[in-house]
DNA sequence: ATATTTCTTGAACAATGTTCATTTCCTGTT
DNA sequence: AACAGGAAATGAACATTGTTCAAGAAATAT
């Protein structure tokens, strides 16, 4: 016999991240993975439910790798002796960005997908990760010295990361490669920087009393 | 007889865009369009090449008025006599916001939709409306003091605006209601009251690369 | 009135997700 | 070694979709 089920799951899955890259959404058939692994059709929906649990399983992978490499880029600077605030939000987004150039066709397929998801009832795995980063975005903050309760510096780790999260999905709408990559990175340079600026000099209480209706 | 080609299409377009609130991009069906407009399967291929084209109509349209209201809310302030950049801002904020919450069903479909576009060559009407709403930011921080030239202004302009955009989106894969709507204002509040503050105080120059204090 | 052009139709085709009765394969028992 | 029972794999079959196009209907021009 040649492969257990564990390890057919794993081909499977490096087959269908390999076509989500390719193609998106929309190249993930299960005839192809089928084919391409060497199995049936029915063979696919024995290991998984259907498609959509493919695509999950398929984005799980990436987000943990995605945790995995801003924890090592913590580790880096944190053996490097690197203590200042900017640098190291700077090298958390770096990692982000090589993360998503690294995959073209299925970072949008990840976020699409998890858009999706926004039905269902109570947080997951997505969830745990996303608070997982923001967790060490916090702790980045915490290091520099504004005057923020543990509540507000959440607030403001949620909302930097937010906004290099929006940086880095709105640049790659766009198309010209390497001229877009040098542009998102000039908005998140200029962003961290104007946000450290802006907490050293409170800018976080500063309220304009206005809410939506 | 009964209705213009272009009322035709109208009609079509009013009825996709329901079927895209209700139930995403893929509740958007030839067949089911075709019923609910009293026409054939044929005839909506006569007005539009494929569905794709349906959805970028539809697309453009709620662009189109996500534009509208964007100007109609910065022309409410003019009349209102505010001029405080922060205040201007956050106005602008809120009518995007808003907007997402109008359309809780399709504008995640905007958002998929035009990733899928990324190969396409060239800007678009879409690039267009965006940066329309890049200028009205600029001109905001324009009226702002700081020491920004035109290049720099509108850089961070893009910036500004792809923050706040990355909150909304961010903030809307989650999913309890009242709850989500207030995290995200707060972050919005949070990010363009520590930008501000951050731009008044040289922020936009201070790179890490150059080595702050 | 007739001819020509234009539009509309819905049946037919191809591609796809998914199911399930059948077959094949493995494992433990005699 | 032979066999029984269950687990897994199979791929044909079904349902649903996007899309096309030959035939007919309607409108328009001559």
């Amino acid at each position: 016999m040649a492969l257990d089920k564990e390890e057919t799951s794993e081909k499977v899955l490096a087959i269908a991240e390999t076509l989500l890259n390719e193609g998106g959404a929309a190249n993930l058939k299960a005839r192809t993975i089928a084919e391409q692994a060497g199995i049936s059709v029915g063979s696919v929906y024995n290991l998984f439910a259907d498609l959509d649990e493919v695509h999950r399983a398929v984005n799980m992978r990436l987000l943990d790798r995605l945790g995995a490499a801003g924890i090592a880029a913590m580790a880096d600077l944190e053996r490097q002796g690197v203590t200042d605030v900017q640098h190291r939000i700077l090298a958390m987004a770096a990692a982000y960005v090589r993360f998503v150039e690294a995959h073209p066709g299925s970072w949008p397929a990840v976020l699409a997908f998890n858009r999706r998801r926004a039905t269902r009832p109570g947080p997951d795995a997505y969830d745990a990760l996303l608070d997982e980063l923001f967790d060490i975005v916090a702790g980045v903050l915490k290091a520099g010295d504004f005057g923020l309760d543990d509540k507000r510096r959440a607030l403001a780790a949620r909302t930097l990361w937010s906004s290099v999260h929006g940086i880095v999905t709105s640049g790659y709408v766009a198309n010209s490669d390497s001229r877009q990559a040098e542009e998102i990175w000039h908005q998140i340079e200029l962003l961290v920087g104007v946000f450290v600026k802006g907490l050293e000099h409170g800018g976080a209480f500063a309220h304009a009393e206005t809410k939506p209706a």
